[in-house]
This record gives structure tokens, sequence and C-alpha cells, in this order.
DNA sequence: TGTACATCAGTGAACGCGCGTTCACTGATGTAC
DNA sequence: TGTACATCAGTGAACGCGCGTTCACTGATGTAC
């Protein structure tokens, strides 16, 4: 049997569900309370009994698919030999399915615009999560190189993260495929140094 | 004495000035046609006498902006030793100055994410425009290192914008200098090879 | 040169629309006795 | 166990607002004779 409580938990959820796939696919204005609802089933007044305002949902938002990403990102990284996983991981970030299926993968490049300008209450959270992102390539990538590791790693996030939106941006243009390959090539140097 | 000609051609000017100036500050959807208007001293009606819609302005901004980036970035560029090229051309457009003044920077950093998501009929332009900025990265640093050219210069831009839209998100944090930096350093090491 | 008319850049109100948020309401679930 | 009441998740219409675009109008400039 489920509570009334159990049950609200679970619309909780998949409100945070439907956003989380509204943001990643049309950016943080192109998701309005009204569709994230309807994408949960149900209808907009309900909204502001689950979250207290469309600030504290992005917030939201950021924060889970930023962990989710990293988990899926950093996923059996370690078991692989140590030259292995940078390859491994930029494979994964900058492929054609990560830019092609928006509503499932990292959310940084659907709002990093709108966040450096008309958004920046969500600068905390970025800066946040940048930065849990660039601590996980620090820990799961091999040291050495030549230069510091923190350096390399936040590098290392900007080129995934512009590659990626730029990929994302130039779809179905030639360019496209080829960014992705130059930032995997030339990211895969720069952090062995 | 100024004909009517040569006044509405002058007109013309501030307008897409006016916009070039909004588009980079708040992006392509938090630049209003009224704000446009109203930054150049005029009224909103007035607007389609000399464009024949927002997406056409925006056209025009993106491609008046990218030309002018390209010639400050590669100002005199070709006068230095060819080893402190790629030192230059990075200090300038990954400075805290170019972070802090967008209204006279790169446009890419402040639509790219609207690009990729809801704003598509831009995707054209901005292939052009991120084209010819590779370009230019191929016609002024020096040939040599270890990998395609084409490749490393694409992946420049991508870390360049990528690095620059990042800085600007976390602006006011200590992140964003550290991104910065973190990308002259790394993006002059990809280049070299 | 002077006058009558045409042109058209620019004004400002209005259009339909979608936004985030509010609110009176409903009806199923949970509680008290 | 059965009944009366309280709670509150979710509905759907309405709010004020800003958007891109349209349009009737105005008044200074340009043209014709």
């Amino acid at each position: 049997m489920t509570t009334k409580v159990e049950q609200k938990e679970r619309t909780h959820e998949s409100i945070l569900e439907s956003a989380a796939r509204l943001v990643r696919e049309k950016g943080i204005g192109g998701a309005s309370v009204a569709d994230v609802m309807k994408g949960a089933g149900l209808t907009v007044g309900g909204f502001y009994a689950h979250f207290r305002s469309k600030e504290a949902l992005v917030d939201a938002v950021l924060r889970t698919t930023a962990e989710r990403l990293r988990e899926s990102l950093f996923f059996e990284v370690d078991d692989k030999p140590e030259e292995a996983r940078i390859e491994l991981v930029l494979k994964r970030y900058l492929s054609a399915k990560h830019r092609d299926e928006y509503e499932k993968g990292c959310p940084f490049p659907s709002v990093m615009s709108e966040v450096g300008t008309t958004a920046e209450c969500y600068r905390g959270v970025v800066a946040e999560e940048i930065s849990n992102m660039a601590a996980g390539l620090e820990e799961h990538l091999p040291t050495g190189g030549a230069l510091p590791r923190k350096q390399a790693a936040l590098a290392l996030v900007a080129l995934m993260v512009g590659g990626l939106g730029m990929a994302r941006a130039l779809r179905g243009t030639r360019l496209s495929d080829d960014v992705l390959a130059a930032c995997r090539v030339v990211g895969a140097r720069a952090f062995r140094g």
C-alpha cells in the first residue's frame, strides 16, 4: 500500500525528472513550468506544492543531473589501465550519442550561456558542480604530465563542455563531428602533458 | 549636408550596434527588439523599416561581431615571433578584460547554448563563423606540432569559447580566474603539440 | 525661386501569445471518536 | 467497525507582464512644375 506521503514523493521525483529532461533539451528559458508539469502528467497549478519556485526547481535539476553525469562518466574507469582512462572518459563525453541525446546527458552546455548572461542566480550551483566535475577528473585520471593536475583538470572541463556545446550548436553540419574528434585528441594529449 | 538615405544608413548602423551590444550582454532571448531600439535612441515600431525580423537582426549581429572579433584577435599577431603568437592570441581571448566586457567581445559564449537548444535557426551562421575563426588560427599560428593543424585549430576554438563561456558563468567566484589561466596554459601546449 | 504634392523614417498604441505565479475549488486519503 | 470531519495533492482559470510584430498616423525631406 502506498501512503499519501509516498505518493507525493513519487510525484515530486517525476516533476524533477521531467524538468531534468526539458532543461537539458531546451535550456532554462525554454523549459516552462507548464511544460514541465505536462511532462510529468500533471497540470501547472500543482507545481507550487512541490517546489517554492522555478528557480528552486532548476537548482535541483542542475545538482542532480551533474551528479548523475559524474556517475556515468567515471563508471568503472578505475578498472581500466591508467593510460586508457582519459581516452575512455573523453570517448564517453565527446561522443555523437552524448551530443544527440541532450535529455540524458550533461546539463552544462544547455545552460552555460544563460548562466553567464541573464540567469546569474545559478552561478553558485554551477561553480559547485563544475568544481565537482574537475575534482572527479583529478581523482580518476592518472598522475603525471607536465602541468599542475588542478589546472589540467579545469582546462579539460572547459574543453569538454565547450566542445560538446559547440558540437551541439553545429549539429547537422560537417563541423560537428570534427569538433568532437578534435577535442578528444587534443584533450587526451593535454592531460598526459 | 546629409541626405535622407545617408541618415537611414546611419540609423541602421546604430540599431545594429545596439543589438550587437545587447545580444552579447544578454544573449538572443535576453535582447528584446524594444530594448535594442531604445539603445539606439528610437522606439520599437520603426525597427521593421530596417530589418525584416529579429532573426535577420541577430544573424547580422553574429556576422559582424564575429568578424570584428577576428580582427582584434589577430591584430598585428604576424609581427610577433612565431613562438609568441599563440600565447598572445590566448592572452587576448582568455583575459579577465574580455570576460568582463561582454558587449565588446566574442558573441559565441553568449549564444552557444541557445543555438544548441531553442535557436536552431542560427546554426548556419555560427558554423560559418566558427569555421572562419578556426581558419584564422590556422593562418596566423605557426606550423608544426604533432597533430593535424585543422584539428588543433578546431579544438583550440572549443577550448577558447568553452573556457571564456565558463569563466563568464562563474564570474565572481574563485574558479573564474583559474579557468582562464588553465585554458591559456593548456591551449598553448596543445597547439605546440 | 516658390508652391503643391509624394515619400517614407520613425512614433506609439494595439494584436495575440506564452511566461511564472496565485487562488478558489474538488475529491480522495487520513484521523478522531 | 462506522461515521463525521480535516487535510492537502492536484485542477484549471485568472493575474500582470514582456515578447515579436502590425498598423494608422505624423511630419520632415525630396520631387515636379
